[in-house]
DNA sequence: ACAAATAGAAAGTGACGCTATCGATAGTGT
DNA sequence: ACACTATCGATAGCGTCACTTTCTATTTGT
């Protein structure tokens, strides 16, 4: 299969190919003649997930690099190539910023509330105690009914993604399966929350003529 | 209040404070000299904000200043102002992508069984079904159980949400709070998912020695 | 009086994710 | 055989983004 054929199938142009090849994003095809590489079945698929990752993922090429990277490395246990997914995903998103220890503090024990057992180097720590923070300087504290629900929400999710998990027989699938859901996974409830919102805002804030308050006082 | 002394209450380069100025992200402070500009609390909150809504919730300027645009004009519904934040964040997750026509039925079709009534323009279809097309280009395909939990924790989640909302009388206040709880509560839950998940995982898949297969296997 | 701060405008910076161009080479159709 | 297209690797360039630097003209504080 040459260049054109894998980015015929995937839709993706042959000079970003070129480059994915060249970052390292995507492994090497075999050098047939000197200005002929033969690629196959493996490269379309690879591609598919780097733009899974990228497009819909919104992770940035050198975090996509270095989380195919502990896909690739088969003798990294499950729990590593977890930690350096959802590690990636943090970057993009919040991660040196170093939040008010109270947040943290207050994640804690939500998380300790919630049963959950992890370990304080998880990235979710410093990114839920930034939104907190972020919270505060927009002047809203966050109730803890408010964090409660968000809290059992997670845990759902993530019963669900592990659920998903066991659907796969081949360790190296789960490995990537963890990767995709974890990176997909955020974008999807993303996309889910703001259907159950627009459902629960009509529910809460009936605007039947769709007008203005004014409007709404006749 | 003078530009430096914003910049020390919000941490933020007075620099800076002058480029989202220019960029109108922040009203105009009271001109007094040819070269003195009197600013106030508001402007400290307002930097606040926009800090907020880039930093943790990854807005871009252009996406942030259309939404701070509808919170200043008070004339706009809650409807309208919801709108505009979800549209806000979803360019920088996913927007133009145009999905694959049966993934969007997919989304429409577990939208209904939740019991949601929303509009098709929401653009939480077109991202969710986004999703279902990566998990599908990378050979996963969602089962209905799956979909299912992430629906139901959204639904978890825009309760709590709206309720928040009702925990403020001030009409302006309340449009803020919605947008930022749009924005920042998409981080919310992508952090506590990182806890939640490791505890999942470590249930699923007990490592205890913390090592790898062949530590395992002994 | 004079260093420091401020205003506004314009140009510059560095990161990022590609994209274009190059010369050399090889396969393809006629 | 011959034109033509495709491919290779490498280098350089492009457009966007979020600032940041630099500039001159002022004005403040000491």
């Amino acid at each position: 299969m040459k260049i054109s054929e894998v980015s015929r199938l995937t839709g993706v142009p042959p000079t970003t190919v070129k480059y994915y090849l060249r970052e390292g994003l995507v492994h090497a095809g075999e050098r047939v003649e000197r200005n002929q590489t033969a690629y196959d079945d493996t490269h379309v698929q690879r591609v598919r997930l780097v733009r899974a990752l990228i497009e819909t993922g919104g992770l940035s090429i050198a975090a996509a690099k270095e989380v195919l990277a502990t896909l690739d490395a088969d003798d990294s246990s499950l729990a590593d190539t977890f930690d350096v997914a959802c590690r990636a995903i943090s970057v993009g998103g919040a991660a040196a910023g170093a939040s008010d220890a109270g947040a943290r503090e207050r994640i804690a024990t939500l998380a300790a509330a919630h049963g959950w057992r992890t370990t304080p180097e998880n990235p979710g720590f410093a990114v839920a105690a930034q939104v907190l923070d972020a919270f505060a300087a927009t002047g809203y504290e966050p109730s803890r009914g408010f964090l409660d629900a968000y809290a059992s929400a997670a845990s759902v999710i993530a019963r669900a993604d592990l659920e998903a998990l066991t659907t796969r027989t081949r360790p190296d699938l789960v490995a990537e399966l963890m990767v995709v859901g974890t990176v997909l996974g955020d974008a999807l409830i993303a996309g889910l929350r703001r259907l159950a919102q627009e459902h629960e805002t009509t529910q809460f804030f009936p605007v039947p003529t769709g007008l203005d308050d004014q409007e709404e006082a006749k």
